[in-house]
DNA sequence: TTTAAAATTGGGAACGTTCCCTATAAAAAT
DNA sequence: ATTTTTATAGGGAACGTTCCCAATTTTAAA
């Protein structure tokens, strides 16, 4: 019936003293007797005390809670990411709560703000697929929230950022199927407005330059990452005058749902066409044929965006600068990129 | 330098007028003139005032926020889960804050214990599978914060629950293994303190009863679901004088685990060995051979465990009676179980 | 007009903490 | 014994809101 959560007050009360005295017995502060400090833990305990944390928060300013906003927790890279993360986030007594945008630039803006109006002390995000506007982030920034980003970032803002050589590994992905013998390397690339997508193709095309390869725009079509929508972009592939002879996808969510598709059609991997992709999801080392893919540390990224921004939280605001973290991919050969079987 | 975030009383004092007045015109509350409403509005846009929702929350004792803890989201089990919970209550206007306990029952706890600190309205959950104390929850429910268990829940709370049949559905699982000819069916299970391993057994032993097979306990063995620690409880299983020509598995990762193994081995599925998982996993479909499993309506799972906790919140308190809401299960047979191909 | 009613505003308590400052009590130093 | 130091305790402001109640102004009714 009485639903009163008991509050130091309440310790006060019926301990006769006051409620600064309680608040030291409580917090460990130095100036009490142990006497004192013995008779209000027990009765705390007792009647199953907790501390509104909100309270504490509202004079302090400060309420030890982290916000992660990521597109979706499906994505095998986002929720490893996110472990990284809460891994070194609780280690430092600060509690991570995980926010899905569901790639809604809508959703996306209204976490940022749910997180800013329950005072959170710091945000660690990757884009939805649909942010152009950051608006919402330089808000943040500008109220002197620390951000940090990683994987999807972008390029105007002055934030520490965590990526990797996205470029680079694009590239040994494309370099790996052009000594494979591949003629006709497509890129089935992502949401162009994503610096990742940009960064990736660049490495494509970088490629197919270093090697000579001419670039013809026909082979390179992009999607905007739906589930599902991979095979209106492959189509356009398939029904080319010259079908390609390599596909390097944007990730390999998108490679994977290619490849059911050309299972389907009897296309065979890696004989007919073969397949790349980006990040060394689970799933990739399972299906038939394995993926060759370009792995990512991707646990480190979530670690080291979490250390970034517990840095720059408890470092003095004035003398920060925003960093860039840069880490290394790998290129893991599977058997949809080696025609004679690996 | 001075970072200081506008309040309500900036607003007021620049605006020579009562916070009172100030914040009548933020909330709409309909005592105030459209004028002086159009002056704070405008002046809040302009200072980009946020409201404090701590404060708020303070004085409600409500905080618009709501706490999902789940084992870990890198299973799409439970990333589907939340995502279907998410939609429910931002619709309604809640935030939910996403914590992962990693498997761990001490991260559970402390989880929990962060959420009620900071004032949450209510929580869903699914137990970590080292769970067996259920004190903290017991502790959540006393202090009158609603609670919901979904897939992973106790029996021993009165609380509101959403589960599947998995006793049926592993009844059905084993039974189409049965009608499918095969003599010497396992069941590698998981840890024995959840209930939906008690369940998920009892519908194996079910069916064998039904079918007149005999119970062999060497052909049931368990393990706590640790990546990587099925290949421990399938040698058991391979390492039998007699080996099983079938196993039902408790879960899709557990049978996905156990294909990779065989795969390497060299035993062939479904020919030597037929496979069964339970949930369906996304990575269910796309390995070779492709695997039969006992599928969860998931998405609807995370719907109706959020459903449950807001019209528990929203309700009236006293009438509250909790409710088991049993969600249906559907056999999808693929390859990893028939014999002659699909 | 005068009074009554309605609309609009302001004042201040309350939410549960921490922390600064002061007050008291006990212990140590003179 | 007296003063000084130290240990311990209490009082009250502050954090940013909302909301109740009273005060004021405006409008409507008498």
């Amino acid at each position: 019936m009485k639903n009163h959560q008991p509050t130091i007050i309440d310790i006060a009360k019926e301990l006769g003293i006051s409620k600064s005295t309680v608040s030291r017995a409580l917090t460990g502060h130095p100036n009490i007797s142990k006497e004192t400090q013995k008779r209000v833990l027990e009765l705390a305990k007792k009647l199953d005390y907790q501390k509104n944390t909100l309270a504490l928060s509202l004079v302090k300013h400060q309420s030890f809670s982290l916000g992660a906003v990521v597109p979706e927790l499906i994505a095998p890279f986002f929720s490893l990411a996110i472990t990284g993360a809460q891994e070194v986030t609780s280690r430092a007594g600060y509690t991570l709560f995980i926010c899905q945008s569901n790639e809604s630039y809508l959703t996306e803006v209204a976490n940022v703000k749910a997180l800013a109006e329950r005072q959170i002390d710091g945000i660690i995000t990757s884009l939805s697929k649909e942010t152009t506007d950051i608006e919402h982030l330089r808000n943040i920034q500008r109220k002197g929230i620390p951000l940090v980003m990683f994987n999807r970032v972008s390029a105007d803002l002055e934030v520490s950022k965590v990526v990797v050589n996205d470029r680079e590994g694009a590239f040994q992905a494309v370099e790996h199927l052009i000594l494979a013998g591949y003629k006709r390397i497509a890129h089935l690339a992502g949401p162009k407005n994503l610096l990742i997508s940009q960064n990736r193709l660049n490495g494509y095309l970088d490629a197919l330059r270093t090697y000579n390869f001419p670039i013809e725009d026909e082979l390179i079509t992009s999607y905007d990452l739906s589930k599902g929508q991979a095979r209106v972009a492959l189509m356009r592939l398939l029904d080319l005058p010259q079908v390609p002879d390599a596909i390097f996808c944007i990730n390999d969510p998108t490679a994977i749902e290619v490849m059911q598709i050309l299972k389907v059609r009897g296309i065979k991997i890696p004989d007919d066409i073969a397949l790349v992709g980006f990040s060394d999801d689970p799933a990739s080392s399972l299906i038939e044929p394995s993926l060759t893919t370009v792995a990512q540390p991707i646990i480190e990224m979530g670690q080291v965006a979490a250390q970034l921004l517990l840095d720059q939280i408890q470092g003095d605001a004035e003398k920060f600068v925003p960093e860039t973290k840069v880490l290394k991919t790998k290129l893991i050969v599977r058997r949809s990129s080696v025609k004679g079987g690996i």
